[in-house]
RNA sequence: GGAGAGAUGGCCGAGUAGGUCGAAGGCGCUCGCCUGCUAAGCGAGUAUACUGGGAAACCGGUAUCGAGGGUUCGAAUCCCUCUCUCUCCGCCA
């Protein structure tokens, strides 16, 4: 959410920075609201003012005959405010839901584009693997090794959910593990187990309702919803809270697994692992001081590369641009892992900064010393890293031409020493 | 699922025959004083949001005692609904 004093005094500039994410402009209808508000908000407050003054003075009175003109005088002023209150609580909703479907402003740092072909290369690591023969797809290799079954999965449940086996299940428990064990002890990250479903409260702090609610899986009794990502409870931790100074940066890891209608994608990625309604993924968040936030980034997105980085996977960074960055996100940097089987970069992890976009909806703030105002902080996360698809990016990067597929050295340990995962 | 109890400021905890309560008291915290140091002691201060005025410091108004409605001139206190927490029983990984 932005800060409604600010879009009050910079209007344009607003409408103009939001204009570079495209589409519609959004702020058409605030002035219109925000001054009706105060309006409503000054008259209803001066009446207020009015019955609680007198109403003081008839508490004093003993013989309330006496005071039987104020009182009738003060039981029409009562009137007035309920029919006040009734429109300024309508009006306070719609700009509240007009806030609330505002997109972030996208950072100054941001490129400036329409699209996926504007984002910017920043930097790359590793080579593509070169193969002497024919690369195959992850689903190929896993159906043949036994360690993924897709047609079981569609059985069970539906088309993209993935049933993984043997050496692949135990493969994605290993990543887990790995990655958890490498921020943990590593990056100074604090580990958490936080619930797979959330209420409506947490996914609007985040930013996923009210404008996406299409996007995700919903239960029916309790209005509770299933988390897109580990995001949205790993930041709610701190919802109505105010922080230390002393407690910032504040940093989070946690293994979800991640629940996505994947509405609007018929016909993309329908094969494999790539896009599923259910994927594991351990993520980073964090919370720090404004000031601090660009350079937090960074240092973010280093920690996710790290994982790349110990699994020998070549990929490379990416600055999108300011017409292809989430909703809530000033500023992403996507890692794209190289994948032979396409042979292409595809995302792998999304680093984003939010500003306090976040911490506004979710009212996460803290205060710099004793004595001054609480402020909001910014927050942070990116995907370290997404489980299915690292899993892909071993299979494919790792195959050899009998079908096998060589573990990566890091990950050995947590596979009980296995080497090769070869047809059984 | 059944029965009961409760939700007050950073924390603990008063306050229910409706009236001057944003809310006693204590703890904590901040500043000052005092004392070789520390502890103890003394004094002052210590919520948030919105809003009006002001360049600002700051001054004023409104709201908030789990949330939302209702009764009333007036509600932390009365009524209704919901949420959450705790205890006991049942069930269960």
């Amino acid at each position: 959410m932005l800060d409604m004093k600010f879009i009050r005094d910079h209007l344009d500039e607003a409408e103009q920075r939001l204009a570079t994410r495209g589409g519609e402009p959004c702020l058409a209808g605030f002035r219109q609201l925000d001054e009706r508000r105060r309006s409503l908000l000054i008259e209803s407050e001066t009446l207020k003012a009015q019955k609680n003054s007198v109403s003081e003075e008839i508490s004093k009175v003993k013989d309330k005959s006496r005071v039987a003109d104020k009182i009738a005088e003060m039981k029409t002023v009562s009137a007035r405010i309920k029919t006040l209150d009734d429109e300024l609580k309508t009006v306070e909703d719609e700009l509240q839901h007009l806030l609330l479907t505002i997109p972030n402003l996208p950072h100054h740092s941001t490129p400036i584009g329409r699209s996926e072909a504007d984002n910017v290369v920043v930097r790359s690591w590793g080579e593509p693997p070169s193969f002497s023969f024919e690369p195959k797809n992850h689903w190929e290799i896993g159906e043949q090794l036994g360690i993924l079954d897709f047609e079981r999965a569609a059985k069970i449940t539906g088309a993209r959910f993935a049933l993984s086996k043997g050496a692949g299940a135990r493969l994605e428990r290993a990543l887990i593990s790995f990655m958890l064990d490498l921020h943990t002890t590593e990056h100074g990250y604090t580990e958490v187990l936080p619930p797979f479903m959330v209420n409506r409260a947490s996914m609007t702090a985040t930013g996923q309702l009210p404008k996406f609610e299409e996007d995700l899986f919903k239960l029916v009794d309790p209005d509770f919803l299933l988390i897109p990502t580990a995001e949205v409870p790993v930041t709610n931790i701190h919802r109505d809270e105010i922080l230390k100074r002393s407690e910032l940066p504040i940093s989070y890891t946690a293994y979800t697994p991640c629940f996505r209608r994947e509405a609007g994608s018929y016909g993309k990625d329908t094969r494999g692992l790539i896009r599923q309604h259910q994927f594991n993924k351990v993520e980073l968040v964090k919370f720090v001081h404004p000031a601090e936030s660009e350079a937090e980034l960074e240092q973010l997105t280093g920690h996710a590369e790290r994982v790349l980085q110990s699994l020998e996977l070549p990929y490379r960074v990416v600055a999108l641009c300011s017409g292809d960055i989430g909703f809530s996100a000033c500023k992403t940097y996507d890692l794209e892992v190289w994948l032979p089987g396409q042979n292409a970069y595809r995302e792998i992890s999304s680093c984003s900064s939010f500003g306090d976009f976040q911490a506004r909806r979710g009212s996460i703030r803290f205060r710099d010393d004793d004595k001054s105002k609480p402020e909001f902080v910014h927050t942070l996360n990116g995907s370290g890293l997404a489980v299915g698809r690292t899993l892909v990016a071993i299979l494919e990067n790792c195959q050899r031409a009998d079908g096998s597929v060589v573990i990566p050295k890091a990950l050995r340990p947590y596979m009980g020493g296995l080497e090769n995962i070869t047809t059984p």
